[in-house]
DNA sequence: AGCACGCCGACT
DNA sequence: GTCGGCGTGCTC
């Protein structure tokens, strides 16, 4: 051995439990927080004894560092050689508790991490980092329950308001557990049921949490909490400092409040006696984690409000696909909303055809003149207009102008990518490539597109279009500078600025009644990505687009520019038609054998050398069809992923999908374990992965 | 993930 | 001769 490890010489371990005493707990099984799927031994030294306990955190030696382990189990035996000793003991109280351990350790199974990376998912770095001891803060004066909050109570609810309530109600005080799938459209009064059922745990003395996407944990969203139930709130949201997240985390886990507000990770927050989960627009996809451990926040609600025997409330005006089909199985229980509250309107919705106007106008613009029209109008009266582009990822596909056609491939029917580096189209479900076509193959015109327009080039036309207004962009370029995203918004707001240009950023939750316009410069820049999912989101898209305009006294239209106008992601959005358009996506997707039919997970291979990493993915590919075919598994690819070179890695993909996600996941387990992977290329797992 | 060990190339 | 490149394999 090339370390001069002080070897005590210990006897192997089975021996050494009796030197202690033949039962005394002598060991420790401790997770750490690196991506190893291995627990590790750990002597527990006497004078510790006492005080070891499951849930606590301790400093443990490990290769020459030291590091922040989680006791997960208390043993007297160890087969391990030269088990190192634990150094001290962090926590004087456990800090993870029985149910937040019963949850991790179910997630790293299903996701593929280890139980030490889905421990410290749930909880605060500076926690992680040790350097916080719990258990020695002062006691905060116990707030007044719910202040001001009888007087604030609004308007009776609608006949469907009290029936929904009713339904989750009796779920909470019958401590049953059930999945309700709320769907309203917006204004339909959502948040107002949330907040009577998180009032009737809190009568009942339990906890709730409440998850909302990042993007909507705004002052507003806040706001509307605080005021019903004052002090009784913790807020989790991504800006937090370190040291108040901690702070608000310590306040849930003393049970000084039993409300939590916050995004994807609040799932973890130690509140006890739990009452009801709350997990708000829950199609949004932020709720899906993007490193490891890769969990949904949904389905992580599902497992927990399984263990708390509590109502979990997915509430949403465009529910996912699986979420809905759940519901139609009956194994959700549907409630829907379908009147609104105030006397809101919802927004006239008209489509440009994009093919017809070039046909008409004989040129290419980035405004049809319908489009320009309105904001022309629109600026002349002194309303505000929101202008949208969803200009999305890297992808890149052909389209023609004149007719409308883009290339697919020819088995797979999925859209074809441009890859720079081959300067080839290639299919992402097959890996089949071609040139790209100089000429329209479908009507032989010359009016082949590459690259879709961007935000910068409508902000150019319009300001040309509008010399005088004052316009702005909102994209990740442009709000790259801290504080420019609310200084944006802010003025805005306050009418400074008259036309907001945005992506994806502005689709979401704004709320200025002062628009009375909304165009969507092109619908089709995610309808044709190689996605399963593309027209799914596309109709989420604009369906939340569209509730941007007309939110005031002034009412508002939307107008959408396309190329398809006749996909049905347009023309049921068009119609505000959230039925209509679920019954021909599910129909696909049961052609297709996709979720929620079927369930994936994507193996990603990584490496330096493409033909190494392109190698051990077409290696795998080819052992998992051969070792599952008789077993309803079935593999797609390898593929180049979609950022096919990343950080000086080329990755290659190979997606897995079956009917059960359990077989699944035993499946993945079995092929990880056997396969040696090529050297220089590694493994990312991704289960029920969000994008192809 | 890190980190040490180890085996090959071009430098004082 | 040795410094250092990153491939490989292990971590209680």
């Amino acid at each position: 051995m090339a370390s001069p490890v002080r070897n005590q010489n210990f006897p192997k371990s089975k021996e050494s439990g009796i030197s202690n005493g033949a039962s005394e707990p002598s060991f420790a099984e401790i997770a750490l927080g690196l991506p190893i799927d291995k627990l590790f031994d750990y002597r527990i030294p006497p004078e510790l004894e006492k005080e070891i306990a499951v849930g606590k955190r301790v400093w443990v030696p490990f290769q020459n560092k030291r590091k922040v382990g989680y006791v997960v189990a208390i043993k007297s035996v160890s087969d391990v050689e030269n088990v190192k000793t634990i150094e001290e003991i962090i926590d004087k109280e456990p800090l993870i508790d029985p149910e937040i351990l019963t949850l991790s350790k179910k997630i790293a199974e299903y996701y593929f991490a280890s139980w030490g990376q889905a421990i410290e998912a749930s909880i605060p770095i500076a926690l992680k980092k040790g350097k916080v001891k719990m258990g020695h803060r002062k006691t905060k004066i116990e707030g007044e329950p719910y202040p001001s909050e009888e007087l604030k109570l609004p308007h009776t609810l609608t006949g469907e308001q009290e029936e929904a309530l009713a339904a989750i109600l009796k779920s909470l005080e019958g401590n049953k557990h059930t999945t309700f799938l709320l769907h309203g459209i917006t204004a339909s009064g959502k948040t107002e049921i949330y907040l009577r059922v998180i009032k009737r745990a809190l009568e009942l003395g339990r906890s709730s949490i409440v998850l909302v996407p990042e993007i909507s944990l705004t002052p507003q969203t806040v706001e509307r909490f605080k005021s019903r139930f004052g002090d009784n709130i913790a807020v989790l949201h991504s800006k937090l400092s370190e040291g108040m997240r901690f702070h608000e985390w310590e306040r849930i886990k003393s049970g000084e409040v039993k409300i939590v507000v916050g995004a994807r990770s609040a799932i973890f927050s130690p509140v006890k006696n739990l009452g009801t989960i709350i997990l708000d627009e829950e199609h949004e996809t932020s709720y899906k984690q993007e490193e490891a451990p890769r969990y949904h926040a949904r389905e992580v609600a599902q497992m927990r409000s399984e263990i708390a025997e509590c109502p979990l409330i997915l509430g949403t005006a465009t529910p996912s696909m699986e979420s809905y089909y759940k519901a139609e199985k009956g194994e959700f229980k549907l409630l829907e909303l379908t009147k609104r509250i105030d006397n809101m309107v919802l927004p006239k919705v008209t489509i440009v055809d994009m093919k017809k106007e070039l046909h008409e106008t004989r040129k290419i613009a980035v405004f049809s003149r319908l489009l320009k029209n309105k904001i022309e109008e629109a600026a002349q009266k002194n309303e505000q207009v929101i202008l949208f582009l969803n200009r999305r990822g890297f992808s890149t596909f052909v389209n023609c102008k004149k007719c409308g056609f883009v290339a697919k491939c020819s088995k797979c029917d999925s859209v074809m990518v441009y890859h720079f580096a081959t300067q080839k189209l290639t299919c992402h479900w097959c890996n089949s490539s071609m040139l790209p076509p100089k000429i329209c193959p479908s009507c032989q015109g010359n009016y082949i597109s590459y690259f879709g327009l961007g935000t910068e080039k409508v902000e150019e036309e319009l300001r040309h279009m509008l010399p005088y207004t004052r316009i702005e962009r909102m994209d990740t370029d442009s709000t790259a500078k801290k504080g420019s995203h609310a200084r944006i918004l802010g003025d805005f707001k306050r009418g400074i600025i008259k036309v907001l240009i945005g992506t994806q950023m502005i689709a979401k939750g704004l709320d200025f009644p002062n628009v009375t316009l909304v165009g969507v410069i092109s619908a089709d820049t995610g309808l044709n990505l190689p996605d399963f999912r593309a027209s799914e989101r596309t109709f989420c898209l604009l369906t939340q687009v569209a509730g941007r305009a007309g939110r005031g006294e002034l009412g508002g239209e939307v107008v959408i520019q396309t190329y398809a106008p006749e996909h049905y992601a347009v023309a049921s959005s068009m119609k505000h038609d959230y039925q209509g358009f679920y019954a021909k996506e599910i129909e696909s997707r049961r052609e297709l054998g996709l979720p929620p039919f079927y369930h994936m997970a994507r193996i990603t291979l990584q490496g330096r050398n493409n033909a190494y990493a392109l190698d051990a993915a077409e290696k795998l590919s080819s052992a998992i069809r051969e070792s599952f075919k008789d077993k309803h598994i079935f593999v797609l690819g390898p593929v180049p992923a979609i950022v096919s070179k990343l950080r000086g890695r080329y990755r290659w993909n190979i997606m897995i999908k079956g009917k059960d996600p359990f077989r699944l996941n035993e499946c993945l387990k079995k092929i990880l374990s056997n396969y040696k992977i090529v050297k220089g290329v590694g493994a990312i797992v991704d289960v029920d992965p969000l994008t192809m």
